[in-house]
DNA sequence: CCTACCGATCGGTAGG
DNA sequence: CCTACCGATCGGTAGG
């Protein structure tokens, strides 16, 4: 078990924290260079600096470092769609929120992101149960809004609005697969295109 | 290493032939249940009313399963993508049957689609590198037709065509994420969603 | 935070 | 196609 130090610490960084960070973004890394079962704790303890056992000081299991990040991961994403809503009431302009904060919260945190999707299966069930629902908490709320949007004539209404939520949270949800740092496209040029693509450029207020 | 039989055999479908891809189809269930490193040979061999070692007749290795099956998935969509673009000359309807060859493929194939995904950094380096010069090329040629429906006034061209061409696939590339085969989304309203939501509705015959 | 080490798993081979 | 088995890896613990 990970030996968290004594006392009720508050909310304060202290040393042992700030190394168990450390810790996890050597982590990161290593499982994303070679996947979560084949790296092991010894390369991730070489990275951070440490003996492989000595890790075990800051983590309980090897699976509990997969777990701190996807849930990282899934709380970026969380507060990203909770600052989206809150920005506005017009269903179209929230809809263009939501893709923009969900588009840069991916892009800011993509070791996570991508550590959340191709590690899925090896995150342990009991942290698994609880993204399922958060993750389906998330696709809810946000079908909330593509149905407005379509009530506003501003997306499609011969189609299901799970269709359209699943196809653009898809679309948006994979990016990190095919996005490179390399500027050849502009962060605020794949959002934009987003919108284009999904016919989100005029403003909502329905005049059909 | 696998022991393919005596003699130049044409395409016949051999005892052995047909007893390695029951052997695959094993495979396939036991990596997308538990995951390609946590799958064991034993598990895929029990499945297969076989012994562990006896797989190895007909294969040369554990990996050597991964890529036969990643490989089929690949073969299924470019297959796809030849038909068609065979199929019209128009280019709205030419992405539109893409589109809809790429879902079809992708759901009749789910299962080694999902493991092409999932599973793709434990695919052996040598076949991994030719999969990804297919992707590319598989890429580039959708994003042809993409620009050549972008000069037609069918999508937007406010936007590289590559963004508009990963988004598009990205969202289709994801639909094994939440397809679910109980009739809630019939394979048909998945892809007029998609049509809809793109804005390929309407055929492409210029008049802007 | 380290050295030493254990226990278990698992892919693959030998040899028939 | 099987039994027997090897070699190597690796997560985690003991004990300081």
């Amino acid at each position: 078990m990970s030996q968290k130090p004594t006392g009720d610490a508050p909310a304060v960084t202290t040393d042992w924290e700030l190394k168990r960070q450390h810790i996890l973004r050597c982590a990161a890394e290593v499982f994303l260079r070679r996947g979560y079962e084949r790296g092991t704790t010894k390369e991730v303890a070489q990275l951070a600096g440490l003996s492989q056992p000595s890790i075990y000081h800051y983590v309980g299991s090897k699976a509990d470092l997969l777990s701190a990040l996807a849930e990282h991961a899934g709380r970026v994403l969380s507060d990203g769609l909770d600052e989206a809503i809150a920005s506005t009431d017009e269903p179209v302009d929230r809809l263009k929120a939501i893709i923009r904060n969900f588009i840069m919260g991916q892009i800011e945190n993509i070791g996570a992101w991508t550590l959340y999707w191709e590690e899925h299966h090896s995150i342990p069930a009991a942290t698994a149960l609880t993204m399922n629902t958060s993750k389906a908490r998330f696709v809810h709320r946000i079908d909330d809004v593509v149905k407005q949007c379509q009530q506003c004539g501003a997306l499609p209404d011969d189609t299901p609005s799970g269709i359209l939520t699943e196809i653009m949270l898809g679309a948006i949800a994979n990016i990190y697969r095919w996005y490179r740092n390399d500027g050849r496209y502009p962060d605020e040029q794949i959002v934009t295109g987003a919108y284009s693509l999904f016919g989100l450029t005029k403003v909502g207020t329905s005049d059909e």
